[in-house]
DNA sequence: AAGATTGTTCGATGATCACCGTACCATAGT
DNA sequence: ACTATGGTACGGTGATCATCGAACAATCTT
């Protein structure tokens, strides 16, 4: 969105740090099926996922949409990794602003 | 949106059974600022809210449409008392079917 | 260097959204 | 009955969104 982001654009990826997280961005991360089955098949893994691996019913485009919603709202980490770009839940950072967040939507889950 | 709910919809007010409260839309009425604001005012009185008390710097029509968003997504109950419409959250509700997301969406008001 | 894999960027499109003003509809009080 | 008052319904507008395909870029393998 913003313009003083375009020179790092392509080198380092655009992450809020813990305490720019803003709560109206990662409910609103969260409130997509495909982004809230991301974070869910990531938070399961507990590991760093390549994007690929994870959602199928969408297109490339999109998969890299979602992620980067995802990246913006200070929900996920990502870094390259050879030709994949791996995936990492970033729990530290959203337990220590938003407590008890993360695990209330995770655990959501399977409700009834 | 639907056209089952024609007949009752001046009398009775649309809400959504507990268990058919979903998560995407819950977290979808949440990430907006004036109706997160809405609801943080609703918890902190825990008494029946008239709208009109509450937000202040939109316009009327706004403020209906941002409670019948939050009415339709489960957050709130509405209810008739004279010329007025109270408002209350249904905490139970949502505690039951999210445990722990209200709590850690109310209480990430003032995080630092 | 050529090919394969993985992901991004660039429009474009249709849907949804937040917001408004105006008109309207209840109920309450005079 | 008239008039506030509190809220809804009805368009309408500009912004944002989820989605796509096609083209491009970066890395790895051969």
């Amino acid at each position: 969105m913003g313009a003083m982001d375009q020179q790092l654009e392509q080198s380092e990826l655009v992450h809020p740090r813990a305490d720019e997280i803003e709560l109206p961005a990662v409910l609103h991360a969260l409130s997509d099926p495909q982004r809230l089955r991301i974070v869910r098949e990531l938070a399961a893994s507990e590991r760093p996922l390549p994007c690929g691996t994870i959602v199928l019913d969408i297109s490339k485009s999109t998969r890299t949409h979602h992620f980067r919603v995802l990246r913006e709202a200070g929900l996920i980490e990502q870094r390259r990794d050879g030709t994949c770009k791996l995936s990492t839940l970033r729990r530290d950072d959203l337990d220590a602003r938003f407590p008890g967040l993360l695990d209330a939507v995770l655990g959501a889950g399977v409700p009834a």
